[in-house]
DNA sequence: ATCCGTTGGCGTACACCGTACGGTACAGGC
DNA sequence: GCCTGTACCGTACGGTGTACGCCAACGGAT
């Protein structure tokens, strides 16, 4: 039993205050916010150990006094700006019927994924489980309560819409990586890539993956848009959910 | 303009035959299969340049001979397992109807991404645009061809089904390598979880998600389920597809 | 006022990573 | 038999997370 993956350790780290200063004034927040700056502007590869250090102004090794290790570092980056979700009053269950709710809880997500997409490389694995993540959970899960689905439903429509959200937010979040990576804009790389791909797939056919293909490729000038899939995909969804509480199983 | 992001040099790569031996006998197919032998027991961070080239016993400069970076090698391990798909004549458009169909584009993608867990790890970004890949999209299409839906409304089906099963997926991925680091199944980390959890958020008042994940942690014996997140999201997807072909906007 | 145990801060070191660079030795054309 | 192109590879560089051990400053007891 190895002190490695001890729960008690990481949670009591994330319920706790995070205030109390060390000798040079180094504080938890500090840190975490600093990571956080780091990964928002550089993505999460950024947010090292040296340059959270070197950002504050302390020696690499001295941020271990405060956090055990990355990982829980990154566990305290991701419920920090969990925070920023539904501060407050903000309640999404006050926002009309469930079917509004639950599309607004899916924008304020997606908006949550584009301030910081790093946040999607956080995450995975189990849940983190932190102060601001069960406020949200239970912030959500009221849009969905007393409208005549099961507890099991309600968990089960949530999870699926924010599934939804998450893919389609680390869609947007790979494309505009890719794009700052490679210089190329979107429809550049596509205009670049298009008749490459043409002139390598003569004497193969694929005659539906063609005409599909050039036309989603025309209206969108990429192969891809995470935009209309997000609006797309949360219509279909929110379709299937109505069919669900109209007849239930 | 740098070579770095050359898209052309890519695609040459991925469609080429990859057969023509060195000196040594070492191939691209050698490579890129001791590079999917390794992620699929060790995950995509063991598919390191030197373990490859290790595995197959030459030095680890070699491989550059044969493969631009490591980059490429990934695009290539991506290619080459999507070739598992629908090999042959075993064709998603044979199975029935539309819905038939796409709950077996689902299942299968879904089986995919158990076998090699890395994928999801690999892929992000622009897309592959591999032979196999190509051949995917095509086979995939076909299940929803003549069914009235306009070339657009094809593509975002499909492009929302496969996002949910990679949702899915990389969430059952999480859990699986959250298990195989920590040492602990779901159970029980859920079972030395859940009381501390509940220490902690003595004090604060969680009416809703209290009640709801209760219910569903009794049921899975953990936070989440991919296995039942897959299928309830499917069904869902699937009525609110069946709406859209019924009432087409 | 002095001493001492505790603790915050940090410098060094280790084992890894991708890959740029330059050297070596072999295969095939003449 | 020689020459040349290239397959192969050893070394090195700058990066990563963090184990370990040292130092200095603080708080409390005497």
């Amino acid at each position: 039993m190895s002190a490695k993956s001890d729960p008690g350790r990481s949670l009591a780290l994330l319920w706790g205050s995070h205030t109390r200063p060390g000798r040079s004034g180094l504080t938890i927040r500090a840190i975490v916010d600093a990571a956080i700056e780091l990964a928002d502007a550089e993505g999460l590869d950024a947010a090292t150990m040296r340059r959270v250090a070197d950002k504050i102004g302390v020696g690499t090794m001295s941020l271990y006094t405060h956090v055990p290790g990355k990982t829980e570092l990154n566990d305290l980056m991701v419920d920090t700006v969990i925070g920023e979700l539904y501060t407050g009053v903000d309640d999404p269950a006050g926002h009309g019927g469930w079917r509004e709710g639950l599309r607004y809880v899916a924008e304020r997500n997606w908006d949550l994924s584009l301030r910081h997409p790093w946040l999607l490389d956080a995450t995975g694995g189990r849940p983190t489980l932190g102060p601001h993540a069960v406020l949200k959970y239970e912030a959500e899960l009221r849009v969905l309560d007393g409208i005549g689905l099961t507890d099991l439903q309600m968990d089960s429509v949530l999870t699926l819409v924010l599934t939804h959200v998450e893919g389609v937010a680390r869609s947007h979040a790979g494309l505009a990586r890719a794009q700052r990576d490679s210089g190329l804009t979107e429809t550049e790389w596509w205009r670049a890539t298009a008749p490459v791909l043409e002139r390598v797939m003569t004497g193969h056919d694929f005659p539906v993956a063609g005409r599909v293909g050039e036309a989603s490729s025309q209206v969108y000038q990429a192969s891809a848009d995470p935009a209309h899939a997000f609006a797309f995909g949360l219509d279909v969804i929110l379709d299937g959910v109505q069919r669900l509480i109209d007849a239930p199983r």
